[in-house]
DNA sequence: TTTTAATGTCAACAACGCTGACGTAAAATT
DNA sequence: AATTTTACGTCAGCGTTGTTGACATTAAAA
């Protein structure tokens, strides 16, 4: 069944309904356009990431040290618990990967000097170099679509995938984001 | 190690670097700029599926499933081996779940009547219901996110988003997602 | 008639989620 | 000082979903 069941005729292209002067044209609203929007976030998810997967299983790695790898970089010295909270896994599934990294030696983690119960992740120098090529990969696809698109349509994704993330981890989600390494 | 490695002071929040009229700026194509945009889209995926998620588990199914069914509704009638293009997986693993779904009655296969080899794939009433129940969970917060945003702000959105695809497999994605059911 | 294409299936494996249970060290609270 | 809570690690087991490899069937194509 499709998503409007519509018995009037369509329009034959009502992908980017137009706008009337001061109307209240709401045909981006349609479950087709929102349809659309899913659909374009798999596609696009999928070969975003794929960059840096090939890298990734050149080195036995997966998707979930990639992540690891990235947030610590992100914000040197943040305690497990920080990252349980960024990922949302559970600390057995964070632990896994993580022990693998310590042991690689891409991560270190040392025991908290305020909090000794806490240990705080960083990047050793290999872990550097491995965040840097994977961030280099995903970036080239990023760039060229960007410069595509232009400064104002980039603002304008970046709006709306904020406004995709949970309202309640929205603000953390942005500061860090927004936050210069 | 950040990403730019610049020595000069950065500018406090270049977020959305305002281009000067008839000007070359390119503050949005910053490294910074692109990292955020890999995040974001990494935040913004995970809570979009997460609705979807929370109802499939219900039933004992996954997101693999919930892509199968989704794309089995979008093109009733279409055989497996277009599944498997559209969803780049392997045939094992997208008969895995093929297989349940036949099984639980969500999607029915029948032989092609000009090519007997292929089994078309088509939603029963109960694989159409359940469609529907994902796309709702999906579409409540993408309508929210899209109303707030306004339709030209949805239209670069989707921009970017398709400028992402793969060069290889972007014309038949764009082709299948503007497709009206 | 031989080859190729479309599909299904079995087996084994890996990545990465999950729950539950248990243990240790250190901070916080009572 | 004793108790509780927090931060972390770990073992065991399980489920989803991806992979490769091998093999079989049916039907279309050459």
């Amino acid at each position: 069944m499709s998503q409007d069941a519509p018995t009037a005729p369509r329009p034959r292209r009502p992908l980017h309904g137009a706008a009337r002067p001061g109307g209240e044209n709401l045909l981006f609203l349609t479950d087709q356009q929102l349809r659309q929007g899913v659909e374009l976030m798999f596609f696009a998810y999928r070969d975003m990431v794929a960059d840096a997967d090939r890298l990734l299983e050149t080195r036995g790695y997966g998707r979930a040290h990639h992540r690891c790898l990235h947030f610590v970089w992100r914000s040197p010295g943040l305690p497990v618990t920080a990252l349980l909270d960024i990922l949302k896994v559970t600390k057995q599934s964070l632990n896994r990967v993580l022990r693998q990294l310590v042991e690689d030696g891409l991560i270190r983690s040392e025991i908290g000097r305020e909090d000794r119960r806490q240990r705080l992740l960083r990047l050793t120098p290999d872990g550097e170099d491995l965040v840097r090529a994977l961030s280099a990969a995903q970036n080239e696809r990023m760039r060229r679509v960007f410069l595509d698109a232009g400064p104002e349509a980039v603002q304008a994704f970046k709006t709306v995938l904020a406004g995709m993330i949970d309202e309640a981890s929205r603000d953390a989600a942005l500061a860090l984001i927004e936050d210069q390494g």
